[in-house]
DNA sequence: GACCTAATCTGCAAATCATGCGAATAAGCA
DNA sequence: TGCTTATTCGCATGATTTGCAGATTAGGTC
């Protein structure tokens, strides 16, 4: 998603307010890379805003969402969580940590659907599983993130 | 999973009884591409025996996913769906009417995570969106399922 | 700075999906 | 047939998310 200048201009042109809430929730999302659930949000917006609403936190997730500035992804059932990151991209996900990475990938396009279904895909995501590079190795794991896995 | 029969006796080597509403859902899910939800499941079940539990069905499915013999899946934050199918396979998920179809693929081996990040995927899954032929073709419009899409 | 109005925030109720638990029931065996 | 134990069932509960209504506030106007 853009900057929360850049935030705070696009709402602000669209004829919406610009409360501390959402400056808050715009500078926690901006250039997250760690796909927080809502409650995730919520509890760090609350340690920075007592009082602040889950349901605010929710209603400006959905918001953005609808304006593009965030998607939305779901691994295994779990809460949804919400991705910044706008540019072609798909996930990581380590099965013992839970940590979410973006990654790119390479020769996508080599990749084909073999039966003859006639299936006419307009974009296709990827999600690997698997270790990540912490938890992968021994020696870290002093400081290694508890498992966050959601279910 | 296995045919109803080779269900049975798995369970009966096992030490697990045979019950009238294991061997229902046994044969609703033997063979069955529609991905169903646990809802759905009910919902069909209960026409066949009136009765029978939401309850029972969940415990049942999630005995089957213990024992290897179904997987779950789930697609953009609905509720968990059960794919009886155990053969190395994606989906592709109609924008249009939800249907999900099992789809195999090629050249998946050529895909590579490109940022040198260290990940070291054990499994990968693609989900493809787009339109499923039904949905393509004008002319068959009007046999065409309803939107089952969850969310 | 005071005022106005619509947008926003908040708290709570409620919907959805899934699981825990205890009592009642029934499968499988002696 | 009778016993033992797994299973079923129904309800309560938990987790996540949304709807609603009243209180609050941002942002423009005078």
């Amino acid at each position: 998603m853009r900057s929360p200048e850049q935030l705070v201009e696009r709402f602000r042109s669209e004829g919406l307010k610009i409360t501390p809430q959402r400056q808050l929730l715009f500078s926690l999302l901006h250039e997250n890379a760690e796909h927080p659930t809502a409650e995730a949000l919520y509890t760090t917006a609350s340690a920075q805003m007592p009082g602040i609403s889950l349901r605010t936190v929710y209603q400006t997730l959905t918001d953005l969402t609808e304006m593009g500035e965030l998607s939305q992804v779901t691994f295994d059932g779990g809460a949804v969580r919400f991705d910044p990151n706008l540019a072609d991209h798909h996930h990581a996900v380590c099965n013992e940590c839970g940590a979410i990475a973006d990654v790119s990938i390479d020769h996508l396009d080599a990749v084909s659907i073999s039966e003859p279904n006639h299936f006419s895909p307009s974009s296709t995501s990827v999600v690997f599983h698997g270790t990540c590079a912490r938890c992968a190795t021994p020696t870290s794991n002093l400081d290694k993130p508890t498992n966050n896995q959601t279910k």
